[in-house]
Formats: C-alpha cells, structure tokens, sequence
DNA sequence: GCGCTATAGTTGAGGACGCAAGGAATAGTA
DNA sequence: TACTATTCCTTGCGTCCTCAACTATAGCGC
C-alpha cells in the first residue's frame, strides 16, 4: 500500500503527487494546467502545488509559462521530458494499482467501486482504464 | 475533504491520525494495542507510531504500560481523558464524514461502498455504523 | 481614476512522517 | 550455553505539506 509509493520514488523519484500532477498535466489542454487548477486536483494548498512544482521543474519535467490575459497566472505546462518520465512510471505504477485491488476485489466489484468513486471530487476517471499517457 | 481534517486539529487539537489512533484504542480489548500493531492499523512505520504516541502522551490522552511477558513491547493505553476526547472529537468528525458521503451518494450506494471498501486493510467497521466511543 | 475586495502565487516557520541506523529483548539453532 | 536472527521500539535527519503573511494583478462600484 505505502509500498506502492515507495516504489515510485525509489524507481522514477516521483511522489505519488509529483506522478499525478504529471498525470493531470498529460490529460490537460495543451498539457498545461493553472496552479490554482491543479491544486484542487490533487487536493493540496497553493503553497503545496508551488513547493511540488519546484521540485519537478528542478528536475526538467514541468516548465512555466505566462498567461497574456491574466498576469496573475502561472502555468505549468509538461515537458516532453515529463511525457516520458509520466509514461515510463506508469508502466510500474499502474500495474501496482491494478494488482492491490484484483487482489482484493473481483472485476464486478471493481467496476461498482470505479463507478462510485469516480463520482468524488478530484478523482479522475482513472480506475479500471488504462488512463495515461 | 482536507477541511475536516482542519476542523479536528482546529476544534479538538487532533490530527485525524491521532484522533484514529484513540478509535482503535476504544475498540480494543482494555483499550490497549502493542505500538507494532497500532501502526499497522493507521498505516504508518513504527517511528511515525512513536511519535503520534508521544504527542498524545504530552496531552494525557494516551499512557504507556508494560508487558509482562515480552519486555520488548509497550503497550498504548486510553486514558479517561483520551476517552472524552476521542467523544468529544466524535460528534463533529462522524456529523463531517456522514455529510461528505451522503453528499455523493445514496444510502444504497454507501451501503454499498462500506461493504467493499471494508475488506480493504486497515480499514475498520466504521463506515456506516456510528462507531467508536 | 480611486478605493475595495477577490484571486494567483510565493515564502517563512513549523508539524507530521518516512528511512536508516541502533539498542534491547526474545526466539531459534547448534 | 554461545551465536545468530528476529521483533519491538526509539532517534537523527530529511522531505512534504500546511498555515499565515505578503506581493501582484484583476474586477467592481462610484
């Protein structure tokens, strides 16, 4: 379960949020995300996402980009650097997944389980699909 | 979501570990757990037990006492203190949690979800029924 | 234009927790 | 009994994240 994470950071040095920020990133318009915006997606301050994204910019996955009609806005927008990171974690990450809940749960429950969740705020329609990438 | 969270720190002066860590010591047989296994419960390593312990040492919530037969374990005690709080605690947390689902979702469908995610580790009888204290 | 309030983002200080390492007691084996 | 392995718990150090305070921009009413 932690174990999952801790696979994360030891194979790719991802947090499970640095992973789902790129994840969020990958699926967005453009790749690219307003801070506020993927702060609410992965359920974390302001501050959080600021803290988050220094560390994946630091390491070439994010980059930032102003917007012109808004000077406020930051963007953070995924490199093709985090593309690759995002894809190669993936492999691992959701086999990880996958296997915790076949582990626990049968395909048709499976499938109730995404249908419901999938219903709470800043779940992605992730489970059961091959999502990402 | 994290609100609640806020509320328990900000109302009770309890994180929702600390606030867990009373629950499973109320429902345990003289309200006492080993450190080891009140760790594997709240999903955290045996350090992070031993200093959520010693935060709810520092506010008599909690106490320590021996093993006879294994010098090695400690064990973690409710206190009277402990168990008002955690009663305390309870009203506004249950009232939170019972909002934010029934918010989501049906009866039917928390009925449900209590019954597959119950199976999951760590995860107590607490979904749907009016637990602990 | 001038204030007022709201929103986007950053920064400093502190808390919670993991990992790695180590101490102490117990269990297993010869 | 001596030797090693295992289990329970604690401590040092580093990371992630929150809260509170602050800056900068935007939008509204006048």
């Amino acid at each position: 379960m932690r174990a999952m994470n801790a696979r994360l950071v030891a194979e790719h040095g991802l947090t499970i949020n640095g992973y789902e920020a790129l994840l969020h990133l990958a699926r967005a318009e453009g790749a690219r995300m307003r801070r506020v915006d993927l702060a609410e997606r992965l359920i974390l301050t302001a501050s959080g996402v600021t803290r988050l994204l220094d560390g994946l910019e630091r390491a070439g996955l994010v980059d930032r980009a102003a917007c012109d009609s808004d000077r406020r806005v930051t963007y953070a927008v995924l490199t093709p650097a985090g593309r690759t990171k995002l894809e190669e974690a993936s492999e691992s990450h959701i086999a990880d997944v996958r296997a915790f809940f076949e582990e626990h749960f049968s395909k048709k429950e499976l499938d109730q389980l995404a249908g419901l969740l999938g219903r709470l705020p800043g779940v992605a329609a992730a489970v059961g699909e091959d999502c990402a990438a």
